[in-house]
DNA sequence: GTCACTATATATAAGGG
DNA sequence: TCCCTTATATATAGTGA
């Protein structure tokens, strides 16, 4: 759509090449957006450049509140088939404890669950920019996460030792 | 660009919203596509449909295998300020099985970290649709970790228990 | 590198099977 | 609903400041 029609292969000469990304990423974000106002989709472009280490996001300051949100509130569910089957990895005879351990596991299956959502997203160039304040955020809740998980493990050593304390040396 | 400009607000009518929405969809696609031959940027589109449970993505197979290949790739760093502080957390003496279990609380901060970058792009509307294979392989690869994460756990769990063994009734 | 300005290339809203 | 077609609305390549 200009002057002349480009032929579709890599731009060579870099300030070119960088001219036209920025047009056609304004372009890309501008056709998002009126998809997602007429059609009532939440639409969202993302940009990893292989410049810039963070991948750039952008729908509005309420999308990526609606984010934190939505994925705050995912539940564990679709996990069906991909739910593992502990019994293969677990030794056998630790039954006090499994409970606990299963919560972890669990725990952490809802992780790669959310990290299989992912999958489809990484590693792709994405078209935008998000908000210092919304990253913060999104920060944040990663980081809650990170320490409930985190507490969770050592409860659950703690306990263990607990346990055995109890069974070969009752606690003073 | 058509016939008449069209205003920008949700278009009410069903069927027309449908229909515009499909054509829409494929324009972005298609610049998506352009803008990633032309600047060599991996870009993706996605559509989280309302009706649809499951979210859409685009690129070309071959994407979809690099996603992979990237995402498998994916080390541990970034993880900068958001390593958390196990201290905190942490019942004092429990030393001999602390490196352990370490491991595997460094483990799951390293899918909390990739789980961050799936905040960014959860909950939005994308643009298109991941052939059944590479869906396939996606889930394998999540299969494999989660996998691997609980055989972790599971070890964690057995040597606990056999170190108290040790310490208290030496192996038979 | 950026901005503004066109001339063109594309995308797409309406309509008609 | 899905394809066409066509009239317009937009996007943007090339160019100059």
């Amino acid at each position: 759509m200009g002057r002349r029609k480009v032929r579709l292969e890599l731009i060579t000469n870099d300030s070119v090449r960088k001219t036209t990304f920025r047009k056609r990423k304004g372009g890309l974000l501008k056709k998002a957006s009126e998809l997602k106002t007429l059609c009532g989709v939440d639409t969202c472009a993302i940009i990893y450049t292989a410049n810039d280490v963070e991948p750039h996001v952008w729908p509005s300051p309420e999308d990526a509140q609606r984010v934190l949100e939505r994925f705050q509130s995912l539940p564990s569910k679709k996990q069906g088939k991909h739910m593992l089957n502990h019994e293969d990895y677990r030794p056998k005879d630790v039954s006090m404890l499994e409970l606990k351990l299963e919560n972890g596991i669990k725990r952490n299956q809802d992780l790669e669950m959310e990290l299989l959502l992912l999958d489809h997203l990484s590693g792709k160039n994405v078209v935008d920019l998000i908000k210092d304040d919304e990253m913060k955020m999104l920060y944040q809740s990663v980081d809650d996460k990170i320490r409930d998980l985190t507490l969770q493990m050592a409860n659950l050593k703690a306990s263990e030792v607990e346990e055995d304390a109890y069974s070969t040396a009752p606690a003073n």
